[in-house]
Formats: structure tokens, C-alpha cells, sequence
RNA sequence: UGGCCUAUGGUGUAAUUGGCAACACUACUGAUUUUGGUUCAGUCAUUCUAGGUUCGAGUCCUAGUAGGCCAACCA
């Protein structure tokens, strides 16, 4: 396998160093635990990425564990959609957890804590809590409810339970130090009392367990050997360690929680909060807008699962904060789309062509190769005609020999058809060409094999016929933000960086064999880059998405020219 | 005298645990090309600083410097 060659990151060396220490490799187990308040993003796929693909060179089961305690922002809808994401990134869980499903566990354990003494109940309001919790350089005081009774403590913490508090007028802590360095030791809150519906307990609970005191023993439960989470967890960890050290029982395996670096993308925001507010304030259209850096949105937009996969696997796995550049992402989504995509013609900013020495009433159907990467895929038949479309960008009255393009006098080759040369223009009263009128040459037809088919022409077109052309819409994408970290400014919001003009909607003609094109269809436009068929397309109307341009070498030119 | 973590090209990661700083992206050269795409070849580093140990230090030691995280009844 070409596995063996490749460098391990460092999570990777510490499950080989517990492998070489005599650590069952039967028992390796891994999970993904999102909370479904919100879509996944590009950061999340790194987790999933470095869980799964454990799982997978280990042998090992992952589960999907949603951590659902807090029902007041969590809904079925994100389940759903993390569901398909997951699946979608091509990668198979071995159970389908939720800490809600260990609601009662949790609880008889709390009651367990409390006889023991290491956990009370506090009843004071949540600002008194934070008073006395102290600050980082300064230590915390005991709240005066630390030392009641093994037996109030029960009682209330039942009562709780059944409903009879109101929320915020009790909570339950456990018993540890308020004087220690890490402010998360210093008796933390493990209940809080909630008198919402759960997504899936419905209005069974009356307390929730709050993360600290569920995520760790989530793990224990299902025996998951190592549980992954991101940096700002790394404090979390004696406290992860103190819940296991009070319950775990010496004939189970004991999870270890380790911490790795947040990916951060340049040009985008990886927060879930932060994607709620584009949604909500209404700069985007929904969670799976193709500008999103959500995994709907980069599917909506028409990226393939691989990209994402190779993106993550290029990135790897570190501890020091970062800022992956978005060429990266592209990069992998042109490499991948390079593959798969069937190439075709479309004229994005059409000029009208017409070849006046081709029969009026001519049409001919011409061989086009379908990828020229992928002998497998076969070609197609384009019409070919006296009036086609071609990109106005491609025609100049004069330019320098740096331009290979089509201008008077000039000679180009158009894709999979003629040689043609341009011989005059038409121009309207503003002076803006309107028509271009060319001649061609008959015997230079693409693959006749003649000594003019064979002639050497430094430029060549994509176009379309004018009488077969479809018509589509087009929906061109830049980035969604104008800054390349927008949300690390201090002294401003990461909304004030939001690019305005991140999109464009043209009308667009496609050669017709792209009308039966269906959702999620994928396809290179020849010289202008990837597209993908949005779901928006109805039967009348065709919509594409413009995945990402093709690498554009002349616009590089000719921006340094200016 | 709060605690914890991190420093390797413009970016992201490696470095057989003390032995020629490697890979990918970006940028730039050039070749090929019926996509200015693809492909191919090449160029781009005082390993945060200063000392020290050693035949030899990105790696070990000491002292600094810079950045990040921690004071939600969020996860």
C-alpha cells in the first residue's frame, strides 16, 4: 500500500505508541461527535477526515455521536443534514449514537457523585456562580451551598428532576477546587435546569447534563479509544479525566481525550455562529448556498466529496494555529473535477459570429472528444452552423502577438471545427461590436486529416451555434469575503468584510446536448471552468453553478500588463 | 511568580526520534498542447531570538520573544 510511505501526523503517532505499548489494537475505537445546532462545514470535514480515516487504517468502528444536550438549539433538521453530509463524504459509521439516549445513565450516576460527596447542589443565580468562580490569575471562593448535606443534597437535585424548579434556580456542581489554576476545575455545573422539549426526549427531562460532565462519559460508554477534539478542549482535559476517574471500573477501557489544531480556511469563517448569522441576516440563501464553506453548500456548488477528502488529507493533522489558503481547496476540487468532468461548450458573455463564406442553410454535426483525460468517455455530436456565439473577451479589432485570440485579419481555431479568420466587424451607435464576420477555411476541418486540418494556429475557441444553442443560467461565484481571515480583525466585524458582488447571474448559450443535463450534472466548460447543475433547474430553465474558474494563465498577463 | 498550548519557505504539513531540511499549494521561468486547461522540467529557507551540550542540533539544555486558549446554567 502506498499507506506505508506516508508520514503519520502526530495523532497517529500517539495510537502507534499505544499499539507498541501492548494496547489491544481490537479495541481502538473512534467516534465524530457533532452537536446538530447548525450545518457542518469545510473545518468539520478535517474531524471527520481524521476520525473516519483512522478508523479506516485501523480497522476500527466510528460512530456518529451527536451531542444533544442542549435543547434549546439543537433540531432533527441539522441530525438530517449531518447524516447526509457524513455519508456523503463517502465515509460508513458503525453506530448511530446520541448523549441524549444516556440521559439516565448520566443521572444515576450524578446521584452516585453526590452520595459520595463530590457533587452538590448550588442555588444561587448564575451571576452570583460567576462572582465567586475568581479569574484566571485569581483563585475562586467556595459558594455557601458547597457543604450541604448528602441528603438535601438527593432531595433537591430530585426535585429538579421532577420538574418542581424553576430554570436557573438550582444547578448541580461538582465538588472539586475552587482555588485550582484551570478555571473549568473549579466546580463546574453538570445540571442545568431547562423546561424545554428535547428533539428526541421530548419534555421527559427537566435537567440536562451540560458537556464536561456528558462527553467524556458518552465516550466510556461506548468505549471509544480515543476521543478527538479540537485545542480550546485542551484545558477540558483534567476535568474529562476527573469524571472518568470517578466512575470507571478497571475491567473497561478508559477513553483518552487528545486535542488538535481548528482548521481556518482564508476568505471564509469556520463557526458555526457565524454561518447562522450569514444565513439569518440574509447574506447568503440558506446554509447549502454554493458560497457557503458548509459541505452542502460545496456540494450545492459542485465539488466532489473526493476533493474535500484530498484537501483534508494535504492539510493534515497539527497543534499550531493556521490559515490554509482557499487555492488549496480549489486546487483539489480543479485536480479531482479534471478527472471527472465531461467537457462541453458554453458561451458565458456572448458576440455574435458569422462565417460568410459557410451555406446558408448548411449544418453540420462534429466530433468532439468528451475528455481528453479519460479515453473512457467516449465523444459526442456538435452542431456546427453560419452563426455561432463566442465569447466576447476573445475578440479584439487589434491587439499585440501576445494575444492569441481571434482579431481582424487574425486567424483562430474554433474547438473541434473550422479555421477561421476575421475579415470586419459591425458596430452599433455606441461603438460596441455587435457582429464579427469571419471566413473559414473548408478543408481545415478539426481531425480530416488534411495538410490544412493539421496547420499549426496559435489560438482556439470554444463557441456554439446560434441556431442550436440551449439557453441557461449561469451563476457565477466569487469569494464571500473580501479579507482573507475576516473574523480576526479586532477592531471590526467579520461582516463588515463581506464581498457584495460574490454573485453574478449571466444568461448564457449552451450547446444543446447539456439541455438534458440533471441536478448535480458536473461539467468543464471548455477554457472557462467547472459548473454544476443546481437543484433550482426546472424543466424550462437550466441553472448552473460555477464550481471554480479553470487556472487562467492570459487573465495574469494581462492584469501584470496593467 | 495564574494555568495550559504553539513557533520549520508566502501558505499548510514532513523530517527514520541527534545524521544531506522533504512533500503539496501559491508565485515566477521554460517545454508540450486543437482548452492561455492538463502534463513535464526548473526557481524560491539564517527551522522565532540568544547562549550552551555534541564530531554533528529543526530535534537535547538554559534564558528570552511572539502568538493562541481558559472567568457560558454553550458545545
Amino acid at each position: 500500500m502506498s499507506e506505508a510511505s506516508k508520514s503519520l501526523n502526530f495523532i497517529e503517532h500517539i495510537v502507534e505508541e499505544d499499539l507498541r505499548n501492548g494496547f489491544d489494537p481490537e479495541a481502538l475505537r473512534f467516534r465524530f461527535p457533532p452537536e446538530p445546532n447548525g450545518y457542518l462545514h469545510i473545518g468539520h470535514a478535517s474531524s471527520i477526515c481524521l476520525n473516519f480515516g483512522l478508523g479506516l487504517r485501523y480497522e476500527a468502528p466510528v460512530n456518529l455521536r451527536f451531542d444533544d444536550t442542549n435543547p434549546a438549539k439543537e433540531e432533527t433538521e441539522y441530525v438530517e443534514a449531518i447524516k447526509r453530509d457524513v455519508a456523503w463524504l463517502g465515509f460508513e459509521w458503525d453506530q448511530e449514537c446520541y448523549a441524549s439516549d444516556y440521559f439516565q445513565q448520566l443521572y444515576d450516576w450524578a446521584e452516585a457523585l453526590i452520595e459520595r460527596g463530590l457533587a452538590y447542589v448550588d442555588s444561587q443565580t448564575s451571576e452570583a456562580m460567576a462572582e465567586q468562580k475568581g479569574t484566571p490569575t485569581q483563585a475562586g471562593t467556595d459558594s455557601p451551598y458547597r457543604d450541604r448535606s448528602v441528603a438535601e443534597n438527593l432531595k433537591l437535585f430530585r426535585e429538579m428532576k421532577e420538574g418542581k424548579h424553576a430554570e436557573g434556580s438550582h444547578v448541580l456542581r461538582a465538588k472539586i477546587d475552587m482555588a485550582s489554576p484551570n478555571m473549568l476545575m473549579r466546580d463546574p455545573v453538570m445540571y442545568r435546569i431547562l423546561h424545554k422539549a428535547h428533539h428526541r426526549t421530548n419534555t421527559d427531562w427537566c435537567i440536562y447534563p451540560m458537556y464536561d460532565w456528558t462527553h467524556g462519559e458518552s465516550d466510556y460508554i461506548e468505549q471509544v479509544s480515543h476521543s478527538l477534539c479540537t485545542l480550546e478542549f485542551k484545558p477540558h482535559r483534567p476535568l474529562y479525566d476527573w469524571f472518568l476517574d470517578q466512575l470507571v471500573s478497571k475491567d473497561k477501557l478508559r477513553p483518552k481525550q487528545r486535542e488538535f489544531a481548528r482548521r481556518n480556511i482564508s476568505h471564509t469563517v469556520v463557526s458555526k455562529r457565524k454561518l447562522l448569522q450569514l444565513v439569518e441576516q440574509g447574506h447568503v440563501k440558506g446554509w447549502d448556498d454554493p458560497r457557503m464553506p458548509t459541505i452542502s453548500g460545496l456540494r450545492r456548488r459542485g465539488s466532489t466529496p473526493a476533493a474535500i477528502r484530498n484537501f483534508a488529507e494535504t492539510i493534515g493533522i497539527a497543534k499550531r494555529d493556521n490559515v490554509v489558503d482557499m487555492n488549496l481547496l480549489e486546487f483539489h476540487m480543479r485536480e479531482d473535477l479534471n478527472k471527472v468532468a465531461p467537457r462541453v461548450m458554453a458561451v458565458l458573455d456572448p458576440l455574435k459570429v458569422v462565417i460568410e463564406n459557410y451555406p446558408e442553410e448548411q449544418e453540420e454535426w462534429l466530433e468532439a472528444e468528451n475528455n481528453p483525460e479519460d479515453e473512457s468517455a467516449g465523444s459526442r455530436e456538435i452542431p456546427f452552423s453560419k452563426e455561432l456565439w463566442i465569447e466576447q473577451s476573445d475578440f479584439k479589432e487589434e491587439a499585440n502577438r501576445k494575444f492569441f485570440r481571434l482579431k481582424l485579419g487574425g486567424e483562430v481555431r474554433l474547438k473541434n471545427a473550422y479555421i477561421i479568420k476575421a475579415e470586419r466587424v459591425d458596430k452599433d451607435a455606441e461603438g460596441n461590436i455587435t457582429t464579427v464576420y469571419c471566413s473559414y477555411d473548408p478543408k481545415s476541418k478539426s481531425g480530416s486529416g488534411t495538410p490544412e486540418s493539421q496547420r499549426k494556429v496559435k489560438g482556439t475557441l470554444h463557441w456554439v451555434s446560434a441556431k442550436h444553442a440551449g439557453e441557461a443560467e449561469v451563476r457565477l461565484y466569487d469569494r464571500l469575503f473580501i479579507d482573507p481571515t475576516p473574523d480576526q480583525h479586532e477592531d471590526k466585524d467579520f461582516l463588515d468584510f463581506v464581498n457584495e458582488d460574490s454573485l453574478e447571474i449571466v444568461k448564457a448559450y449552451v450547446e444543446p446536448g447539456l439541455l438534458e443535463a440533471k441536478a448535480g450534472d458536473r461539467f468543464q466548460f471548455q477554457r472557462l471552468g467547472y459548473f454544476c447543475v443546481d437543484p433550482d433547474s426546472t424543466p424550462d430553465q437550466l441553472v448552473f453553478n460555477r464550481t471554480v474558474t479553470l487556472r487562467d494563465t492570459w487573465a495574469k498577463i494581462e492584469e501584470k500588463a496593467k
